[in-house]
DNA sequence: TCAAAAGTGTTCAATGTACACCCATGC
DNA sequence: GCATGGGTGTACATTGAACACTTTTGA
């Protein structure tokens, strides 16, 4: 944005008050979770993407909008989990009010509105890291994944809302096939097994894991395999959409 | 309030804007699962209990305030459960406009403010019934509770947010011995078993439930059992409050 | 031929489910 | 003494958990 833009950019006028959207977006790359985040210019912090909704917008369009302009993807699996209040969350908390040399030359107006106390509902989304080619919008300095155990210092309470939406994952994990869109479509079952490893945090039974899995009869081998060279090839798997979506309506048990 | 007080009366400065609370208060009684529903004094249908978010309050403490303001009792089992941010909760909706005018005498400020577009964050609180005696607030005709098969017409989305409510609570139930908050101190096995029976909807087998209730190690017979006249007396139990709070913290098994 | 990862079945333990009879009480 | 609901145990089926060797591939 230019500076006359700046100056004009009345959000009062566009969004609902006191109120936020925060995705935290997690992405998977070797069995790594990542998360993405994004730094302000002048912000000596990072922050989850975030926005604000719409005057005439559904919250979830919001969230989505949020999503896609950061990822470049539109329909990603989004899933609201927890909306935050806490009075801490206010920009106006002397620790994060150092932080607002960022709005020079907003107006004055917008700079209150900015800073009034807002609540935030949290999204978290499920990604194929390759996918995404993170972007920052223009206020940011730069938007990134970092891998969940080297998050970099984040401002407000968005730490909280990681962890908050990790837990909820971990918890949703044994109900609905959500994994699933954390890898591309065509996958190998070690891929699979490596992903249910990384989320929940534990090591499990090569023959239990695939047993369980094929028994829910959601994914299908191919006549296909993977080379990775070195060691036997493993064969490439895919989902059966139409019972991959039965099962994300209706719910499937993977416990382990 | 007099109708000096109702002119006066400027929420823009008490509460965040476009933000609101609403909360499923659910009841039990004989086997009949209830919900607290209020009337405003002119509108043709009814609300669940509501209210707005102080500028300087805690998001869960409005929630206690609300029930608290309903209930009369303090520190009941209260979750939030989903945030609720459709276009077509604005009282500005067609449906809903002709509603307004319970409205009358409030400046024309405060209208404005009122009919703006809201998202609402919902909350579910769990009961045993006998405990609250349902109290309206003044610009309430009456607020008493509805069996759950017979809910009067909801107004805005309240009535899918009663829906999303008690589906997160039969969920909630398999993971947390929440059920336990909708029944007096002192219960017998029978009770708590035809709580369950109420809440998932289907009949459960005696000796199976006792097992399983009583393997949890959250539940002591007292030597006193309750009489009831007709037939034999059961024995009465009660909770023990520290395994029955560490359960309530990491969770339990108790799918049926 | 060796290293590295894929693939594949069976046994045992724990848990869930189905099922029926006697007991206490008040009318 | 009879109607009503409370209380109790066992057998079977299902599910989950533990466990090791052979195959494929490329260096």
């Amino acid at each position: 944005m230019k500076k006359d833009q700046i100056a004009a950019w009345n959000p009062a006028e566009l969004y609902l008050s006191n109120l936020s959207i925060d995705c935290v977006i997690v992405g998977y790359h070797e069995k790594q979770l990542k998360i993405l985040c994004t730094r302000f210019e002048g912000l000596n912090g990072w922050l989850l993407p975030g926005g604000f909704i719409g005057k005439n917008e559904n919250l979830d369009d919001a969230a989505n909008r949020v999503l896609a302009e950061r990822t470049g993807v539109e329909g990603l699996f989004l899933k609201q989990f927890h909306t935050f209040g806490s009075l801490q969350r206010s920009w106006e908390h002397p620790v994060n009010k150092k932080q607002l040399a960022a709005y020079e030359g907003v107006s004055a107006q917008t700079v209150k509105w900015m800073t009034e106390r807002f609540v935030s509902v949290g999204y978290y989304a499920l990604t194929e890291y390759s996918k995404v080619n993170p972007k920052k919008i223009e206020i940011e300095s730069e938007c990134r994944w970092f891998d969940v155990q080297e998050l970099p210092d984040l401002l407000l309470d968005h730490a909280q809302m990681v962890h908050t939406a990790l837990e909820t994952l971990q918890l949703q994990l044994h109900h609905e096939p959500i994994g699933f869109n954390l890898l591309p479509e065509k996958f190998t079952l070690p891929e699979m097994q490596a992903l249910y490893e990384t989320i929940i945090g534990k090591e499990l039974d090569q023959r239990n894991f695939t047993k369980k899995l094929l028994s829910l009869g959601i994914i299908k081998k191919l006549n296909e395999k993977k080379h990775i060279g070195g060691h036997r090839s493993p064969s490439l798997y895919k989902f059966i959409k139409r019972n991959y979506n039965k099962a994300l309506k209706e719910g499937v048990q993977l416990a382990f």
